[in-house]
DNA sequence: TATGATACTTACCAACTGGTAAGTGATGGG
DNA sequence: CCCATCACTTACCAGTTGGTAAGTATCATA
């Protein structure tokens, strides 16, 4: 998604957390932070390389943090900013929607109740 | 974006809204039925082959109506339906969100006051 | 007869997105 | 010495998305 100007808030939105997967990864860290293979745990379908991709988008964006713990085996752990947060705030309702309508259309199989 | 099974609403809602343009049709539609032409002039850098492409989805995903008027020049006005409705509403703070994001940010330019 | 308005429609193409599969480097444990 | 763990990284490729530009159909109006 090419920058450009916007009329309304819906466009900037839509650059930073648009795509398949940066809102799905961007609501798993609503609970805390998470590590790159728990992300790979939760997320079924999401590559390794497009998850990292992705993580690394959102932290150039400001909306996720990457702090490394130097272990071995490597601790990498990502959480979200302030921005991100109130990002994930906003998506509430969206989540109510999606899962409704998920429901009602029965598109995309059985969401867990 | 592929159909597949998630595990939260947000996958799904993304699936219907994600890609460049469709939130910000949906969007203008908030205050009333818009003419296709209307639309062209409403959103900038939006050429015709995308828009009647992206309308024709939401039509499909049932978020907006398509109503003819058999006249000539022809007029054709979309409308939100009950889903359409209920999905601008859950838009509502994350337009709110890009906004205060893209003026702090500075990135997409100025939006209006 | 020519023009303009409206809402598409078509052909073609470049860029981006997402995906698979395999490999890397450090180190602790068997 | 070999393997497992973790977090990437790389090469390659196919499909989708978005974009440009031109064309179509109808009929009122000049």
């Amino acid at each position: 998604m090419p920058n450009g100007s916007y009329a309304c808030g819906i466009g900037p939105a839509f650059e930073v957390v648009g795509g398949k997967w940066k809102a799905v990864i961007l609501w798993e860290l609503r609970e805390g932070p998470l590590r790159f293979g728990e992300f790979r745990r939760r997320i079924g379908g999401l590559s390794e390389k497009v998850l990292i991709q992705q993580l690394r988008e959102l932290e150039a964006d400001q909306l996720v943090t990457r702090q490394v713990f130097h272990q071995v085996p490597p601790r990498v752990e990502y959480a979200l900013t302030d921005w991100g947060h109130a990002l994930n705030v906003a998506l509430g309702p969206i989540a109510d929607w999606g899962e409704a309508y998920a429901r009602a259309t029965g598109r995309w199989g059985d969401l867990p109740s």
